[in-house]
RNA sequence: CGGGGCGUAGCGCAGCCCGGUAGCGCGCCUGCUUUGGGAGCAGGAGGUCGCCGGUUCGAAUCCGGCCGCCCCGACCA
């Protein structure tokens, strides 16, 4: 909880508690508010506006590749989920569970979905009879629920919201071609939208999905360091389609079980997005996922005068949309535009226009963008026209120096060297390296003791645009090097 | 589930130790004046003090029980 009073003025500091500022910023940037409902939030408006604009372009970039939405019901039978012996051990724990319904306890429970493979195969058992059936290609947009211990807005809740690809083909080398090919899909999206430079490649066995033969993930270094888990994708071999009798005939006209994939991000990516650009005034949002990418805030003295701004601010906001810029104008009158600025970028809007009568008589408006480069003025006047010609320009510029900036923090939290002991893991993670680059004999044993002693995970075993020059020699608690692997403490 | 903290106006808190008709800041409403970095003045609305029970002439305050939420650790998108 923050000391500041009026709960207004100021954040808490990220170098003094990034928890804390990062609870203040969710709420003072209103993305989301607690719910009545223990471990699940309300996602309001302006969070909201920012997951549809990140839903946007996933779905064309689904599409794009084949795949077509389709809905599954919210309610599975507790029997399916149990169908999958490593899918029931690790969703167990925390699944909601539906006994009564109509004023009667139900003859067999239902669960609420806490991911969909179960219910999905146990469909596409029925789709599916030839290999020209296949591959068949879902994605679903929806909520999903898992009942957490312990939660926080965005990153973990009970409920959240999320897409989920699940696709059936006849091949293993298909179905591993598609569970890559989504990776590479997220990695983009992360970066071109979110400018959020994920790490990418495959999970150890101790944190891959249940049920999984292998899961791929993409792993971004939040601003305190600590990793955060933004997309997975899992190729699932056989395991489902065996236990849900998925089988197709084969152009032998034999019978064979498919292969199956899923995969998916959730509305986590928006609490992703707030702590690789957020900063001590707020949150920042990259102008792609904007739901307003520019505010113009009107100043004025007088009736007479207001309504000559607004005119002339109605002009500018026409003139953006028209070169498709999602532009607005903040018109309330009882609020002070030093206020209106506060609060644009406590919301992180990326540009604001100010708009006077000083502007007006000279047929100027200032513009004053969120994040600028070290050491460029904070605002600059210019002409009306060369708000409207020069805005798309500055969008990119600004989305392209987010991402510049996030892979700069990441790269120099990157430790690349020989780390050979534990001790020595531990250190560098104290004091300040987040990805640390190590050799792994892949023994499980020495990944959970190394857990014990460090609270760091592998994040990753890189895939091949990850990995050192050179390959590390030497492994974190022993062992001879097999792999490389990426420890990091995550949330 | 273990540890810590907190429940008093929409939000943030004081009052509780030492019982006596509930207060402050912000926000909100009305009016006037304001507007280039969180506006000013005046007037006003708003509370079963988390719930249940006990002690007492009298409980926000003391005692007992319960509930909820937040934060920190073990599991997880």
């Amino acid at each position: 909880m923050s000391k500041r009073k009026g709960g207004k003025r100021g954040l808490t500091p990220r170098a003094e508690d990034f928890s804390a500022w990062y609870n203040e910023v969710v709420q003072q940037a209103e993305l989301a508010d607690y719910s009545p409902v223990r471990g699940s939030m309300v996602i309001r408006p302006w969070g909201y506006g920012i997951w549809e604009n990140m839903q946007r372009a996933l779905d064309d970039m689904f599409k794009a590749t084949g795949h077509q939405n389709a809905y599954f019901p919210l309610l599975i039978p507790m029997s399916f989920i149990e169908r999958e012996k490593e899918h029931v051990e690790g969703f167990k724990p925390e699944l909601a569970v539906v006994t009564h319904a109509g004023g009667k306890e139900l003859d067999e429970p239902y669960v609420v979905r806490p991911t969909s493979e179960t219910i999905i195969y146990a469909m596409y058992a029925k789709w599916v009879q030839s290999y020209r059936d296949l591959p068949l290609l879902l994605n679903q947009w929806g909520n999903v629920m898992r009942w957490e211990l312990r939660t926080r807005l965005f990153l973990r809740t009970s409920e959240f919201l999320w897409q989920e690809g699940h696709t059936a083909h006849a091949t293993a080398e298909e179905a591993e071609d598609e569970a890559r090919m989504i990776l590479g899909v997220y990695r983009r999206f992360m970066e071109e939208w979110i400018a959020m430079p994920p790490l990418t490649g495959l999970k150890s066995e101790a944190e891959k999905f249940a049920g999984a033969v292998r899961s791929y993930a993409c792993e971004a270094l939040m601003q305190d360091r600590k990793a955060l888990q933004a997309g997975t994708s899992h190729m699932l071999g056989q395991n489902f389609a065996r236990q849900f009798g998925l089988t197709f005939q084969n152009e032998e006209g034999r019978e064979e079980y498919a292969w199956n994939t899923s995969w998916g991000v959730s509305t986590r990516l928006v609490g992703g997005m707030v702590m690789t650009h957020g900063d001590d005034v707020g949150l920042v949002v990259p102008p792609k996922l904007a739901p307003t990418q520019v505010m113009v805030v009107p100043i004025a003295r007088g009736d007479d005068q207001a309504a000559a701004v607004m005119k002339k601010g109605d002009e500018i906001v026409e003139g953006l949309r028209g070169q498709g810029v999602r532009a607005a104008i903040d018109r309330r009158l009882h609020m002070s535009p030093g206020a209106k600025f506060f609060e644009w970028e406590r919301k992180g809007v990326p540009v604001r226009v100010e708009l006077g009568p000083r502007d007006l008589a000279r047929g100027e408006a200032v513009v004053a963008v969120r994040v600028n480069e070290d050491g460029a003025p904070r605002k600059e006047a210019m002409s009306d026209a060369q708000v409207v010609a020069g805005m798309n320009d500055r969008l990119d510029a600004l989305q392209a120096r987010l991402l510049e900036a996030a892979i700069a923090r990441r790269e120099a939290a990157t430790h690349r060297g020989e780390v050979s002991s534990v001790d020595e893991l531990g250190e560098l993670l104290d004091s300040g390296a987040g990805f640390v680059h190590s050799g792994w004999s892949g023994d499980p044993d020495v990944e959970a003791r190394v857990k014990d002693a460090t609270r760091a995970t592998i994040r990753v075993i890189p895939g091949e645009e990850f990995r050192s020059a050179s390959a590390p020699a030497r492994c974190v608690g022993g062992g001879s090097a097999q792999m490389e692997v990426v420890w990091a403490r995550a949330y």
